[in-house]
DNA sequence: CGTTAGTTTGACGCGATTCAACCTTCGTGG
DNA sequence: CCACGAAGGTTGAATCGCGTCAAACTAACG
């Protein structure tokens, strides 16, 4: 919810470019064009739909502050949460084409949206050639994001898999700078978490208490804390290499992020 | 595994040069030109890697014939499968970055591989649009395909699982012209079934009998058929939409795909 | 003709779903 | 200030889908 006191110089700049920042060293002159870019905001509550299934859309969409989710709900009537958009996470990247949205994308808390036109995301990868590093990082990332999602439904255990997604939303907060050492604000229901990782609420219920009671977590009141990071990480075969690459504040500039498509 | 035979004009072009042309419309010599990054082959047996989980990687691959395969083995010993490589697909597309890779690829079948070096593809986003969109499209089109699986791994039972699987198989090899209108040659084992839908080898086994006395799927000798598509889509919540744009032979160029991020 | 990879079958048990309450917290209006 | 309802969380019991174990069967290949 709060945004969190800066103890460093560069407090001031969006989410999106605390992320940035943190694969691709950008100057102040590319951090200014790109703050630009985010003019056009717009402010949803949550549940609001940003980009609904079957409609075309025109733009694409940057998120500022909040988290929001894509979804899909089947014939069947259960609805799976395919990926969850944090702060600094683009939506619709790809701009070449006029496109329909073939899943819904909607706010999950309070979020504040910049629109940014297809042309201008062009203009990057025309003029800005380390921010267009940084997008494709971006896109090689949210690749890998789902694969891991893919791995956790298909071959993890409900445990294993709650709170390798609670790891991977950690990580992902520590590198736009909005979560702590061992813990960070938390904003999804119980209801929500099981549709993401394909269980019931019931027995994703139950789960949770059971790594509650192994002291893996403390959840509650939309936070979120491990205790016992190592052994979290150890339990639910949390790749190491991604959680390297996530806490790094600083890593090697421009040549980094991991093979994709 | 035969190369079909070509009824119309084009039969000489390569598996990529097809799949690109289903969405974009390209000039003999973007099509010469493309052609020519091919040069550098090299011929893999089933099981042979392309990839190595750990290992760093210096080229994109394009599988120019045969299936590959991106997976992953969890501490508990499970293989998730997460995503299948046909003939016109790149392996690490996006080049901007040193990479280390997070998962293995290798070969499910005889493949013929080409390494395109990642000074060629920036060449092609720097001198070729169209051929870029074209790229673009396909790493959208990638993006759209892992989410489905999500769905299909949180959210649809066991059969619905392998058929919805078998339909995007059916219909990604209708856009390269190596499927018929009803069925295709299909190399996996149920074993690689199951890796790939997060089910055990005798569930998998079981749920395809099942699909066989229900009459939706003929299954067997390396091929598979479908008596009767509709049927197929509906039972399995197979999206129309991306039924449309892959079977569409010469769809509205330069116009098209689904947005994502 | 033996060996191996792949498929098939049956029995058993566990993990996850479903149904059905009940509880807690919080916001809203009387 | 309390009453109420809505949203989220918790709990237990019954059921079922799917996993595991174990063994037999089939086809391809040397």
């Amino acid at each position: 919810m709060e945004m969190r006191m800066m103890t460093e110089g560069e407090a001031m700049h969006s989410a999106a470019v605390r992320r940035l920042s943190s694969t691709v060293l950008l100057t102040t002159e590319e951090i200014e064009f790109f703050e630009g870019l985010q003019n056009n905001r717009a402010q949803l509550k949550p549940d609001e739909k940003i980009i609904a299934d079957g409609e075309e859309f025109t733009a694409s969409f940057l998120i500022r502050k909040g988290w929001a989710m894509r979804w899909h709900v089947t014939p069947l009537g259960r609805r799976q949460i395919i990926k969850i958009y944090l702060p600094g996470d683009f939506i619709g990247l790809h701009v070449n084409f006029r496109r329909s949205a073939v899943h819904n994308v909607s706010a999950l808390t309070n979020v504040e949206l910049a629109a940014i036109e297809p042309t201008r995301i062009l203009d990057i990868y025309r003029n800005y050639p380390i921010l267009a590093a940084g997008l494709d990082w971006s896109a090689v990332r949210s690749f890998n994001i789902i694969s891991e999602h893919n791995i956790s439904l298909g071959a993890r255990p409900a445990r294993q898999r709650i709170l390798h997604l609670f790891l991977e939303l950690w990580c992902r907060m520590l590198l736009i700078e909005e979560a702590d050492d061992d813990s960070f604000d938390f904003p999804l229901t119980q209801s929500q978490i099981a549709d993401i990782c394909g269980l019931s609420l019931v027995h994703t219920n139950k789960s949770i208490q059971h790594l509650r009671r192994s002291g893996l977590i403390v959840f509650g009141k939309g936070r979120l804390q491990f205790p016992d990071i190592d052994a979290a990480v150890e339990f639910c075969d949390f790749d190491a290499r991604f959680l390297g690459e996530f806490r790094t504040k600083r890593p090697p500039h421009a040549v980094l992020a991991s093979g994709t498509d």
